[in-house]
Parts: structure tokens; sequence; C-alpha cells
RNA sequence: GGGCGAUUAGCUCAGGGGGAGAGCGCUUCCCUGACACGGAAGAGGUCGUAGGUUCAAAUCCUACAUCGCCCACCA
């Protein structure tokens, strides 16, 4: 059964070239619709789907993209060959507030503002910036092999999403979960524009402690020049030494105002004076005072973060302000304890970076308590589960200690808030599908949605809702979501929040949470520290799949992932060695189509087979519990350790051999390449599919290990052959160390005698001798006896007579010991110039000492040996 | 202030009651007809510290130290 004469014969350059590999591959895949959700040869299939995590259209991919979309693309392309009908449905995010700064940017280096545009033309502006930036990242995800369903690609700001926007707003509205009021929120004065909390990084920050008087109280403050806007005092409803001042008057400096000392549970006793002052216009707890006690609030900074309040500081920026108050204060003997330094925690914009300031000012809320409730609760009661679990932890610390969602930003770029004012305070939320009102007097309002919003109906919208769509009804609830732990809170929670509102099933079966990439020490990888990858530059340098696999095999749930390119180096050499080794293969016939005759198996076969069971059993449990990191590290393994250091090295006896046994030793080793291929392919998908049409001889475009069935564990184990390889290794690997101890060169064949002392032994050589002979470099007979001056050496229960004396090189070996003397030697003179009495340096570092002499030692020795051998030889 | 995690070979990390592991790096030899993006043989760790449980602890428990990260309305 010699290979098919008609097959083609494929042969493969001595190099792997992903630059001729790659893009033809990834343009196979899109022919044979291998992405396609929903062909009608799966429509009885189950589905399987996931949704992007939808990139800024700012920008490019960056390193921590290509992770994920490693891990997702690992995950449907293992789906798609077990053959589920599988969605990955791709898009983009509008991304408001970091859009339009970036838009800014490009237009202030026309020496434009986005006011000088007005809205309708800066926004079309942005969407021309979108189409350019957007077309970028797709091409990126080509690069990266994506396996996304483009026909079902899906943007935020699109009709269809901005409509389900409308509807879930209106949905909210009706049932009071959204409202608009005059709160304290984060304010920046730089972009201009309410943020959420989460919007808003702490960051401690050294600042500057006053004491200030008011009358008969001192308060402390970092923020002097909020004292403008105080209306009141206060102090602990028990605390002894202020009991009789609350209720009273106290003139508030600078002002000529005089303010209330009030009693609030708030106020801490212990904590610098005892008393507050109260700002209730620029601090949170100050608001909450407040309301607890009808107090008037004062805007005394406006949206730039400049001083409103009149008088002298009219107009001056807030830090400019600060300052000034103090000195101001200390002119009237105010100040009665000296700045002294306070480190604290101060909010910045998380976008660019801004000192937040808390501001009064109406905005739109969504009413958190009872989603977030249904959120946890959904995650409870293991509707949704946490891969780790341990991420879940994270999740309901957010969940379970929600404030209202500020929604409402003063930006041009996103949903505009659907909410109609009429000319007598009428406020109108139509319908999705309903003509908002029209008139004199009737305006929409100027603010846009948080661009969050649109994502937490991500899972929902893209599929189709509102309507019940058939994408929506076939694929939502989606089986998983993959996302960093960075965005649990983020997008995690908010889809949980508005999908079970709206669903009202959960948005995923599951969450599988990974880790931020870092770099090789460690650290964040980030622009600024100057330790950032690109990762399509390395993928021009080492291929798509080197890069994938560098990041899959570190990839263990939950926790980070460092890159560095000489791991992405190591990655491209086993890659190259896969390559090889289908290549050595194709150039020996192997071929996984021809028959298996399981009753004519060698010993060899029946290890290597009953090995790829085991793995194929262990990778595909593994792949199921997102252990990409571990199914790597298994595949790794046998594949190089086994599969191409022992099988290969041994069967190229056979196949040199009899025509038995090489069909036979061909028909196993394409079986074990063709399987191994299939189980790579998930994570190093060009490659394996280059080698595997190459293996099975196809070249009809249709035939892709994209759509061909993963393998099932066929059920062979045998521990008997197991245990003889076992033997084997370490037999060969004593040979080996021995050559290399007794210094003969690997070129130079080694005499050798198998003795055999029984019919095990002998069974055992007469099976091995001509691998023995090949993997240990030997001239081999099998015999009874040592012949006269051979140095035998015993392992793994065989005894070899070895022909030591015969294999030496004399001169050679004279030669080489020599060079070592004298390299040790000059070493010992390099180090320290010195030398003691033994030949010894004295004083140097011990370890450097100890290395010098180690090879002195050697070489001494290695001397006497040779004396020894060369006198008994006579 | 609260919570979570980490501490294992030079570096980055797996492992997890009973033989101390991987990748990269390092040393020596070898360009042997799949591959020098390769092969062979090696060196290197008292698994943070101190106690405890156990026949047995790198692994479980407690405390401490150090380092991360997250949350928080600390004037």
């Amino acid at each position: 059964m010699a290979t098919d004469p008609s097959r083609p014969v494929i042969e493969l350059p001595p190099q792997y070239d992903p630059s001729v590999v790659e893009a033809p591959g990834y343009q196979r895949w899109l022919d044979a619709e291998a992405f396609t959700a929903g062909r009608p040869d799966r429509a009885d299939r189950p589905p399987f789907s996931l949704v992007i995590p939808p990139p800024n259209v700012t920008g490019s991919l960056h390193v921590g993209h290509a992770f994920e979309h490693v891990l997702m693309d690992a995950l449907t392309r293992l789906k798609r060959m077990q053959q589920y009908d599988v969605l990955w449905l791709p898009g983009m995010d509008h991304a408001g507030i970091a859009t339009q700064n970036a838009v800014e940017r490009a237009l202030a280096k026309e020496g434009l503002s986005r006011h000088d545009l007005g809205r309708e033309a800066f926004v079309e502006r942005v969407w021309k910036w979108k189409a350019e930036y957007g077309g970028q990242i797709l091409g990126q995800m080509r690069r990266l092999g994506d396996g996304v369903d483009w026909s079902r690609e899906r943007f935020t700001m699109d009709e269809g999403l901005s409509r389900a926007v409308r509807t879930v707003f209106k949905q909210l509205f009706d049932q009071d979960l959204i409202y608009r009021a005059e709160r304290i929120i984060n304010w920046c004065p730089r972009d201009r524009t309410a943020l959420s909390d989460i919007e808003v990084d702490h960051r401690e920050i050294e600042g500057e402690l006053v004491t200030i008087q008011y009358g008969p109280l001192t308060v402390a403050t970092t923020r002097a020049e909020t004292m403008l806007g105080d209306t009141a005092v206060a102090v602990h409803p028990d605390d002894e030494r202020y009991r009789h001042l609350i209720g009273t008057m106290v003139p508030l400096p600078l002002t000529g105002r005089e303010i209330p000392v009030v009693a609030d549970e708030h106020v801490d006793p212990a904590f610098g004076t005892g008393a507050v002052k109260v700002t209730p216009a620029h601090d949170p707890n100050d608001f909450e005072i407040g309301q607890r006690h009808g107090l008037p609030s004062i805007t005394v900074l406006d949206e730039l973060g400049n001083v409103t309040a009149h008088g002298p500081f009219q107009g001056l920026d807030r830090f400019e302000a600060r300052p000034a108050v103090v000195e101001a204060l200390r002119a009237e003997g105010l100040i009665v304890a000296e700045k002294r330094p306070y480190l604290h925690s101060v909010g910045h914009c998380s976008r660019c970076g801004t000192v937040v300031e808390p501001r009064l000012s109406l905005q739109w809320f969504v009413r958190v308590n009872p989603l977030a409730k249904r959120a946890g609760d959904a995650v409870r009661a293991g509707e949704t589960d946490f891969v780790p679990p341990e991420m879940a932890a994270r999740y309901f610390s957010w969940v379970d200690n929600m404030h209202d969602w500020c929604v409402s930003r003063q930006l041009w770029w996103g949903h505009r808030i659907p909410v109609w004012y009429g000319p007598d305070g009428e406020t109108v939320v139509p319908g999705p599908d309903e003509e908002p009102p029209a008139g004199p007097g009737w305006v929409q309002d100027e603010d846009v949605l948080d661009t969050w919003f649109s994502s937490a109906l991500w899972p929902a919208s893209t599929l189709g809702w509102p309507d019940v769509t058939p994408d929506f009804e076939r694929y939502y609830p989606t089986s998983v979501l993959i996302t960093g732990y960075d965005i649990i809170f983020f997008w995690v929670a908010r889809m949980m929040m508005f999908c079970t509102f709206i669903a009202p099933k959960v948005p995923f079966r599951q969450v599988m949470v990974h880790g931020l990439v870092r770099d090789s020490r460690g650290r964040k990888m980030s622009k600024s520290a100057g330790n950032g990858i690109d990762p399509l530059e390395l993928i021009d340098s080492y291929g798509t799949d080197a890069v994938r696999w560098t990041l899959a095999r570190a990839a263990n749930p939950g926790t980070d992932v460092p890159l560095s390119e000489e791991w992405v180096q190591g990655s491209r050499n086993f890659v190259n060695k896969l390559w090889n080794a289908t290549r050595f293969a194709l150039m020996n016939g192997a071929d996984p189509a021809l028959p298996l005759d399981e009753a004519g198996l060698s010993v060899a076969d029946r290890w290597i087979l009953g090995r790829l069971s085991e793995v194929t059993a262990e990778v595909d449990a593994l792949y199921n519990a997102f252990e990409f990191g571990k199914a790597c590290d298994a595949l790794f393994h046998f594949a190089r350790d086994e599969l191409f250091d022992w099988y290969v090295e041994l069967a190229k006896v056979p196949l040199r051999g009899e025509q038995a046994d090489a069909d036979r030793t061909r028909a196993v080793l394409g079986r074990c390449l063709d399987t191994v291929l299939r189980l790579l392919h998930p994570i190093v998908p060009f490659v394996t599919d280059e080698l595997w049409r190459s293996l099975n001889g196809f070249t009809d475009d249709t035939q892709t290990l994209a759509l061909a069935q993963w393998p099932a564990d066929i059920g062979l184990r045998d521990p008997a052959a197991v245990a003889e390889m076992t033997r084997l290794q370490e037999l060969v690997a004593e040979l080996r160390r021995f050559r290399t101890q007794q210094g003969i060169a690997s070129r130079r064949k080694l005499g050798a005698v198998l003795l055999a002392g029984d019919e095990a032994t002998e069974a055992f050589a007469a099976r091995w001798s001509p691998q023995l002979a090949s993997l240990a470099d030997l001239t081999i007979d099998v015999g009874s006896a040592a012949p006269d001056g051979w140095e035998t050496l015993t392992a793994a229960g065989m005894s070899v007579a070895l022909d030591l004396l015969g294999s030496i090189d004399v001169d050679a070996e004279r030669a080489r010991i020599t060079r070592a003397l004298a390299a040790a030697a000059k070493e010992i003179a390099e180090t320290s110039g010195k030398l003691n009495n033994q030949g010894f340096l004295a004083k140097a570092p011990e370890n450097v000492v100890a290395k010098i002499r180690a090879r002195h030692e050697a070489a001494v020795s290695d001397q006497d040996l040779l004396n020894e051998r060369l006198r008994r030889l006579g």
C-alpha cells in the first residue's frame, strides 16, 4: 500500500515564511465562508456565540487587544471545529469622550476648535475620522487572523443600535429608573463635561492642609478657595466642645456673610479640629449635609474651574485662587495653623488627567439600585459564571455598592439624549419610533449619553434588539464573554444591569476574565513608559502565529501576561519546528489517509498513538476550562519532546527499511501530525492550515482546518509500550551521556555490543538495535560477552560493551585537553595575575574561583584518563 | 480604611501534602540528508521569614515581612 501516486506531491521550503502564507490563508477562510454564522450545513447544530468587546474607534489595536482577540479566536475556532454554529460578532465603540478628544486634537493642529465648526459639522468630522481609523482596526483584525463574522459587523452609533439606546432610555424613563436632577457630579474642567464615578482615577497627592478661623471655630481644608461657597460649619452633635455653638451664626471670612453651625453625624470629632466647613455646591459630603439641613448651595466655580464669586478672586483659576485666598486670610490673621503637607486622594479625569472638580450640576442619572440588585442576583443564582470564580468578587463589590450613574455628558459625539423640553417646562421622551414634539419653544436636550450606556446594550443590540430577530432568538444569550478584569465595572456589570432589564435574560452564560499584558519585567505596558509593544510590528517580524502562541502560552485565567520579543522568537522557532517536522513527514510519504492496521503496529507506533490519545483528551479538557496556557504547554511538549524528538527519529529506521514497515510508519506519522495540527489550529491557525492541507494533499480551497472536525480521543492506551519506550529513552540518554563525558565527538561512531543476558533482553536488543545505533551514533552488534579491553555500561536493565579506545582520536583528544588546560590557566592569570602555590588564585570571588578550579580539574582528570587508556592500549 | 492576590532557578511564571518543574537566558560539544529559527550533554533553587498541624509541608493553618492590584464621600 504505497502512497496514492495520483496525489499531488507538495514540497515545502525549509523555513516557514508567514508572509506568503497568512494573507492567502485568511482570504481562503473568507472565501469558504468559514466565519459566517448560520451556515445552512449547521442549521441543526447548537449555536455558540460571543460578541467582541468593541474597541474604541480611536487609534489602533494594542497588544492587550491582540491578547484578548487570540483568546476569543482560539475559543471560536475550537467550537467551530467541534461543529457548533459559531457566531463571533465584531464591531467598534464610538467611545464618546475619547474620540471627541482625539478629533479635537487633530482640529487643534489646524488651529480650529469644535466651536469654530459648530455641532453638526464637528460630528460629521468625527464620522470621517471613524471611517479612516475604523478601517485601520479592521485590517489589524485580519492580520491577527480573527475569525469574525464580517457580515454582522456593528458600530454603537449605527441606526439600529441608536434605536436600541432610545428604546431603553424610554423604558427606563417610564419606569422612573432614569431621572434628571441637580446633584454633585465629577466635573472635568478641561473636557468640560460630567463624568461617572468610574471615569475618575484617584491618586494620592501631597496637598496642603490649612486651618482657618471662623469666629469661635477653626476648620481645616485642602481646598481653601471653596470657602467662598461655604454655607455652614458642621460639628458632631455629641461633641462637648462645640455643643453650645450649634444653631448660632459664625462669620465667614472674606465674604461678609454669616453662616450657621449645624450638628451632623457625618463629622468625625477626632479628625482635625472636629469642625467642618460645609460647601454644598462643591463637595459630595457637604452636599449631603446641606440636604439634611436645608442649606443653600452656592456655586463659586464655573465649568472651566474659574472662580465666579464676586470679589477680588473672580475669574481666577481654582489653582490660582487657592493660594490667593490663603494669603488674603493670612493678611486678616485668620490662618491659625501654618500650611502643612497632607497626603490625600484626589480624583483625576481618567481621559485627560485633569483634577476633577466636584460640582453641582443638572444631569441625567440612572437609578441603579433595582437594576444592580437584579444584576447581582443573576450571578448569585448561577445564571452567569465567572472564570476564574474569584473574579466574581470584583463584580459583587461594585453591583452591591453602587451609586446612581450619571449618564449625561456635555459632549457632541454620542447618542443625543432623547428628551425634549417644552415651552411650559414639559419633559417628553418620545418612543423610539415616534416623532418628537415640534413647534415653538420645544428643544431637545443638548447633551449626549455616556458611551457606556450604549455599550451596556451591546450583546442584545448587535443581535437586533429591540426587535426579536432570528439572530436574537438564536444567539442570545451569548455563550461567553471574554474580557479583562479592568473592565468588569465599566462594562460587564452594566451589561448585566441593562440586559437583564430588557431581555430579561442574562447577556452571557460565562464571563472569562483575562489579565493584562505586561512587559518582560512585569510592568504594565504603556506608551508613556516606553515599554509598549506594537503587536503588528511583532507580526511583521515573526508572523501572526508566533505572536499568538506567545500570548496564548502565557494565558492563565485571570492572571497577567508578560510579553517580550525574545519569547516571540522562541515561539517562532517552535512554529518553524512544526513546519519542518511536517516537511520531513511529507518527504517520506506520510499520509493521514493511509489505513491503520492496529494489529501490525510496532511498539513505537503503539506508544505514540497512545500518547496522542491521552494528549487529545487532556487538551480538550484544558481548552474547555479556558486553560489556554496549559493546553499550549501540553501540546508543545507532546509535539516537540515526544512526536518530533523520539517518534520521528525512531521512524527514520522503518521508513528506510522494508516496504510494509515504511507504509505502516507513514500511516502512523500521518495520523499523529494530522491530529496535532488540528489540536494546534485554534492557537496557530495559519501555519497549521497550510501544513494540514499539504499533508492531506488538499488543493481545493474549501478544504480548510477552520471547518475540519475536532479530533476525538481514539481511545488507545498502551502502558506496556510506554514502559518499553521509557526504557529505551533511558538507555539512549545514558549512552549519550557516556559519550559526552568521554569526550567522543558525535560524528565518530562508537563500536558497541548489546549484551543479551536472557530472552527478554535479547528481544529488546534485537528490536531496538538499529534505532540505538542511529540515536546514539553506534555501530552495533548483539552478543553475549564483552570483547577484550571494552568498557561496559549498564542502564535500564541492559548492558552494553563499548569500544572506547578504538573510538578515541588520540591526537584530537590530546589537543583538546591541552587547549582546555591552557584556557584555564589563562583565565586564572586574567582574573588575578597572582597564583598561590597550588596554582589557584588566592583572592577572587568565590564563585569565580570555583568555576575556574572546576574547569582546570576537569582538564587535568581528562588528561589522566587519556594517559591511563593509552597505557592500557600499550 | 476595607478587600483580593503574590512571594518557587539569572528573568518571566506553572505546580500544589510523599521524586523541585517549564520557557527564555547561561556552559560545553556538534553546521549528521526535516529543521543551526537545529541537535546532544550540562550548570543553576535550603520553593519570603517564624511558628503550628501531620508519619510526611514548597504545598494546609497562624502570624509577620515585602510587593502588587482593586474599592472607599479620610474635611
